[in-house]
DNA sequence: ACGTTTGTGTGATTCCCGTTTAGTGTTGGC
DNA sequence: GCCAACACTAAACGGGAATCACACAAACGT
């Protein structure tokens, strides 16, 4: 029973075949938001005013918010992969290839605050792990590039404890809680960061890899 | 102009006098709600329905809904920091009052996934800073009782690389790092989790601190 | 030239959420 | 008996994500 009302549309609309770039202007107006605000504040209505368009216009391209925000988080963690590739193939030896890479991960943390907590501290109560699919599928190739040249060091019968597989992955998480913690908690009195990751990565390499 | 109609009430109220017992039922409540479903499940209004109390009701015992979260924290996390008075008064060497804290630490993360989650994950996102007040001491404090056997050893000089300060704080982000990604990617294929704290323990101890 | 389909959008609405406002019934003290 | 204090409530607010029914221009088929 509702009335449809009509009013004449008063032509403040967007060009007409353009639906395509559509997609990439909220992406990126959505990034703006993303890394300034955070994944709250990165609201759908905040998105489609900076894009200049009604917030419906959104679901027009992406699923729902997630969507969009996870497309963002892929392009970065696409750069990160990408990195991690590339130090893969070099002709350095296994430990240096795993310290670069860490490096790498933990720089990647401090540059992307925002997308790293969606996609590494997400807990299951913001974002569905449905959801995460392709995202997450980016973060496995990430883990298994890294896990390589640890298992190289494992076949060499150079680890001190545990499996390469237990090794790679405590050496992930120690890099993990450094950079999650100094980026939820930025107040507390934290050693330098540099001396923080040294400690990290020269105390767990010589704990766990024999010379 | 609201035109103010008075029902008779239905009588379906909670007995009189009683209102300091109100406070301890709506946190018992909460908790159950906040362990089954997370920061986001616990709503003021689930909340209020299982005390069998209309929503409104909570604000008159509690600020907002952080406070009643944060309450039910600061208790789990009283129980930790008496856990690390306890192990600081043993008559054990300091390393291995390190380690049966860091153990009891994991042990407390994987008890309270949810407290742990909000209090030592929450992105400033979900949960603004200064709510944390007095949960965010009790962290502090246990920070300090963990602290001390680590300055210990550094002033016994045992420490083969950086600041007792930074080894402390290595030593608390490499432990928080692994539970938090178990917590919140509990589906991955994760070495057993008796296996990852082990080679946590041991690489990052054996890797900082001298015999 | 004209109806129809398709793409691209919109305003209003729905359903939650946390929180606020204004008012209600009971009780204890005088 | 009156009245303030208490413990509580229904209704509403403003803001979130998401959906609905519709609107209008262009492109296409004939």
């Amino acid at each position: 029973m509702t009335i449809a009302l009509k009013k004449p549309h008063k032509s403040a609309r967007k060009p007409k075949g353009d639906g395509h770039l559509r997609r990439g202007e909220i992406l990126a107006a959505a990034e703006k938001i993303f890394i300034a605000e955070g994944y709250a504040g990165a609201t759908i209505r905040k998105i489609a005013d900076a894009v200049g368009v009604s917030s419906t216009a959104l679901y027009m391209h992406f699923r729902d918010k997630d969507q969009i925000l996870l497309e963002i988080s892929d392009d970065a963690i696409g750069q990160l992969l990408a990195v991690n590739v590339d130090i893969a193939h070099r002709p350095i030896d296994a430990v240096s290839r795993v310290r670069l890479m860490l490096e790498a991960y933990m720089r990647f943390a401090f540059d992307n605050p925002n997308t790293y907590q969606l996609v590494f501290c997400g807990s299951r109560d913001v974002i569905s792990k449905e959801k995460q699919a392709a995202t997450a599928e980016l973060g496995d190739r990430c883990f298994e590039e890294f896990s390589g040249p640890i298992h190289e060091i494992a076949a060499a019968g150079r680890l001190r404890t545990g499996s390469g597989e237990s090794a790679a992955q405590v050496l992930w998480a120690a890099c993990h809680g450094l950079v999650a913690l100094l980026i939820t908690m930025p107040d507390r009195n934290w050693a330098p960061r540099e001396e923080l990751m040294k400690v990290t990565l020269d105390g767990l390499l010589h704990g766990l890899v024999t010379d």
